[in-house]
DNA sequence: TTGTATGCGTTATCAC
DNA sequence: GTGATAACGCATACAA
């Protein structure tokens, strides 16, 4: 039997009021009667009532619905925004819409658009790659629709990012390599296309420049982030001789692939060779020998962007403002990495 | 500046017919003529016209909204779930909201009940270990919400449930290991409130003993299937003297722990230790040595799930009967078992 | 085959 | 401080 939940009218009649004055209640308006609160507060305890969200937004374009967009592999990555967005989001009474969407897909714009439209979306959360389309947070301002986005670099507006200093922390990777005496190093680069793939690059290019160190052509490649191009790249730059006697990858996932060729073609880690992640997913203390990576606050920028984003919707610009636009990844040390044992002059 | 999206009267207005007709034309009723189909079809396509799914909502009591009801540690395994419904949604125009929750919360059932009322979802899915709570069925069933569990055992008719046969598959892994020649075995189960944790402990047990071969009360840990507990009960056994010559873990996560522990402490997989995991997510074959493990078609139920819940939501429950309702797990062997060495009496 | 009128549960506009 | 009443956008009895 369908339990047909009470409504605004019902608890009116019970309180013995208008359900103007019951909205009121709900909303928390300041100019209604203590004594009359009170019962109606009693009212709506004991019918366990809440209001139809569907009717809310139909009358007042709310529907305390927030939406995640993106296109993104990793499973740890989006576990951990997922779970960032959540907390905030029943704390603060939304629900959370999932909408995985393809990057390269010509009508990606109008595909959001629509998600957004039809369910009458309060706001949008944009993950990478994703959130670096121009095109896309141009059509979602143009439909006046509140939305913020991750990123690796400030393209945006403080109430509309919230951005990881990625440049700086992958400078912090090379001052480290370059500590160890590393000097044969190599780089696993993500798609290039992708602005978080160049930050990181640049990012480890200029810090390595600061100890006279470049890196060369022969020893960069560019996987697509996922564990299998890791690998292959990974096979690549372990045929070459001689090694390099460090790797950066460009996220941990691809670091995993090469911890995997390594150990096939026994070469050890981290005697022989170092190698580095970016991210510090699940992964990265799991996997062996644990990665030396870049811890990345995933799960705090979810709640930034999320406290954000109901800023922008419940309160002002201004208010967003304050929420913190910009998060410091740092280095976190495990056992992938070494001091260059022999140093062969190349 | 924020542009009104256009309403059926719009489309009314501008094809010359009344916002019945149009309403008629969305549904895809039969009864509309060809020229004015066709007509409505055209300005629709115009206006880029979708139908508010809110007013939609209210005046149909739908909200072509699917919710996901789980409290699971593991990002692997929720990744594919969602991956899977979100398949099956997108094709057939339903959106998806996450709502994790506490399996141990006092207000589980209250809590889901106000999120379904509050959203006015068309249905949930149930991932385990919530989904083995008959409370909250019971709760779902009394609100006349359509449900689908995914769960180890067959607890409920077959149009509210997808079952794997964790039971089978692990009595499966046993014989894989009898035949190894494995004798002295150790298992690391789950939480034992959990069924899914006991099926796969009975069916291990059932399949060992068709080899006459018995599980030692001092062999069985139990953990709580995350990657540390793994850890920690790998600790205890390994501690053991004789070592056992196997260890099969409850999932994939815990089973990586043991490989850990195994790294740390010198003991070499397969040669030394055979263990094997249970899922087959991402993790189980990218961890060194790769995983032996239960393969479980985790995203082909996903999709069974939605299918069939949106056949009770559309259609009816008959036609959600045909949808399939059991699948089957399978074993796939990897480098982390090998027949046993040495095989000292002990 | 097509149109009219009403209701869904809430918020917002006004008056009292 | 409180209450009628009109939207909001759509679906659906009921008529034509």
């Amino acid at each position: 039997m369908i339990q047909k939940s009470s409504t605004i009218n019902d608890v009116a009649r019970l309180a013995g009021v208008s359900k103007r004055t019951v909205s009121r209640v709900i909303n928390g308006s300041m100019s209604v009667g203590d004594s009359t609160r009170v019962r109606v507060e009693k009212i709506i305890a004991e019918l366990n009532y809440s209001p139809n969200t569907q009717a809310r937004g139909l009358a007042s374009s709310r529907s305390y619905l927030l939406g995640l967009i993106y296109d993104n592999p990793d499973a740890l990555y989006l576990d951990d925004v997922q779970r960032g967005v959540l907390e905030i989001c029943s704390r603060l009474g939304y629900e959370l819409v999932v909408h995985p969407c393809r990057y390269r897909s010509e009508t990606l714009v109008q595909d959001c658009l629509n998600f957004i439209n039809r369910s009458k979306l309060d706001g949008v959360i944009v993950l990478p790659p994703v959130s670096e389309l121009e095109s896309l947070a141009e059509a979602l301002k143009d439909a006046g629709r509140p939305y913020v986005r991750l990123t690796s670099v400030a393209i945006d507006e403080a109430k509309h990012i919230v951005v990881s200093d990625d440049r700086s922390a992958a400078a912090e990777m090379a001052r480290y390599f370059a500590q160890l005496g590393h000097q044969d190093i190599a780089f696993i680069s993500g798609p290039q296309r992708y602005k978080s793939s160049t930050e990181r690059m640049e990012g480890f290019k200029l810090g390595l420049s600061a100890y006279g160190i470049a890196l060369k052509a022969e020893r960069i490649m560019e996987g697509n982030n996922t564990y299998e191009t890791g690998i292959e790249c990974a096979r690549s730059l372990l045929s070459q001789s001689p090694l390099p006697t460090a790797i950066f990858a460009n996220n941990d996932q691809m670091a995993a692939g090469v911890l995997k060729v390594a150990h096939q073609m026994g070469i050890a880690i981290p005697e022989l060779l170092s190698v580095a992640g970016f991210d510090d997913n699940l992964l990265a203390s799991r996997v062996i020998p644990a990665l030396t990576t870049i811890r990345r606050p995933v799960r705090q920028m979810a709640q930034l962007a999320t406290t954000k984003m109901i800023m922008v919707i419940e309160q002002n610009d201004k208010a967003a403002q304050q929420v913190a636009a910009k998060v410091a990844p740092t280095l976190v040390v495990r056992e992938s990495t070494a001091k260059v044992s022999v140093s062969l002059p190349s």
